[in-house]
DNA sequence: ATTACTAATTCACGAGTAA
DNA sequence: TTTACTCGTGAATTAGTAA
């Protein structure tokens, strides 16, 4: 957990600065200057930042230009959580409600995937039902939910076919079954729109159908 | 902001064994061990936050007894803020809504004290009304409210008669009224009340009366 | 302006160990 | 077992510059 220690006041400086979601420039002068560090450190803590695959930068005479990386936001999003969890512990959101949704079918394509299929039972321990449950939370509640939840993450992989992205995952519980919710990092998906695995058919072993609500535990 | 680098994460380790809220033992193996460094830099590292007042402990031959400060408390939710803020720009909480009640006039009393009213006018620039008024809101609510805000402090003093606490400060406003939200440390209050500081009486001037309705604003 | 190299320096780290 | 000291070593930092 702490090995990100060294890194983690500089990605908060470029999330400040709003490198989360789009690339800034940030001089090593200001960088150095907001962490109390001189400019040769600030420069060479970015490369490391880098080198570990935290931040994505070009740099020259111009200056430099800096994003986040999925895997440097993920250093953030775990201090959060932690820290979430020691301040606030009687506010964590332990329940998402949502509407069961229809998936056209996807869901069982990608979890017929043996790189996906693979990875969710040395990860998770179990064989994935073919099919997968879509679910329509409120956005922002989705997003606080899973503020307090760890975060596991599928790698993408390749086939003769095409390429699969990488996804996130996070164990959680249906009506006492435990299952994982994915969010798939490819294919541009509406807002708040999450998937269900389990090693079962939740429409067949548990009755959901479209439009149906439905309450998603934390576990642990 | 950055000063506390170096003891960040060690304040977070305490936070996560519950040392936010008591004492806790924790041997400098174990500390080391979750922070990655030595049995003696633990040692080290932990008496460093000593000296800068992050932690209170009592250590020796049986172990290390410790327990964060307000100070180092402060420290991990200034960074939960900028987390919050950075991760989650569109969640801030921008208004609390509360209910007015009667203070008992314990409010003009501590607004009389030169303590507290120089403060004040070094702090946020003017000269504080000689009472307050009473709100209470939600305990959740003004929790996550409150930590999306920065935080000041109005520290103890002592006068011949008895010493007075310190207080957290925040800069609010009321009706596009700039005033100040406090927090007073001392006195054990209901959950959820909180005084309103001005340069003016709310009830005067804005006809604010018992058990009246009044939301407090973000400001900045 | 920048960034970032190399060299000098410092100060943080851990080994050894006392209490 | 602890905690925490001293001290040698080297990684991290800064100064001085080149590009």
């Amino acid at each position: 957990m702490f090995f990100m220690r060294k890194s983690f006041f500089i990605l908060l400086a470029i999330a400040r600065h709003g490198g989360l979601s789009r690339s800034v420039s940030f001089s090593t002068v200001e960088l150095a200057a907001e962490l109390g560090v001189s400019q040769q450190s600030a420069s060479r803590l970015l490369r490391d930042c880098e080198r570990q695959e935290y931040v994505s930068k070009s740099s020259g005479p111009a200056g430099t230009k800096v994003q986040l990386t999925e895997k440097g936001a993920g250093v953030l999003k775990a201090v959060y959580r932690e820290l979430a969890l020691s301040l606030f512990p009687s506010q964590k959101k332990r329940s998402l409600g949502g509407v069961v949704v229809s998936g056209f079918g996807e869901g069982k394509y990608y979890m017929s995937q043996e790189g996906y299929r693979k990875q969710l039972l040395d990860k998770f321990g179990f064989e994935a039902f073919k099919g997968t449950l879509n679910v329509n939370a409120d956005s922002a509640e989705l997003e606080s939910f899973l503020a307090g939840l760890p975060e596991e993450t599928l790698s993408g992989f390749e086939t003769q076919e095409r390429s699969f992205g990488h996804a996130r995952c996070y164990r959680v519980s249906v009506r006492n079954q435990p299952c994982v919710l994915v969010l798939p990092s490819r294919g541009k998906r509406p807002d708040g729109v999450v998937e269900l695995v389990a090693s079962f058919s939740f429409r067949k072993k548990l009755g959901f159908v479209d439009n149906g609500k439905i309450t998603i535990e934390a576990t642990g």
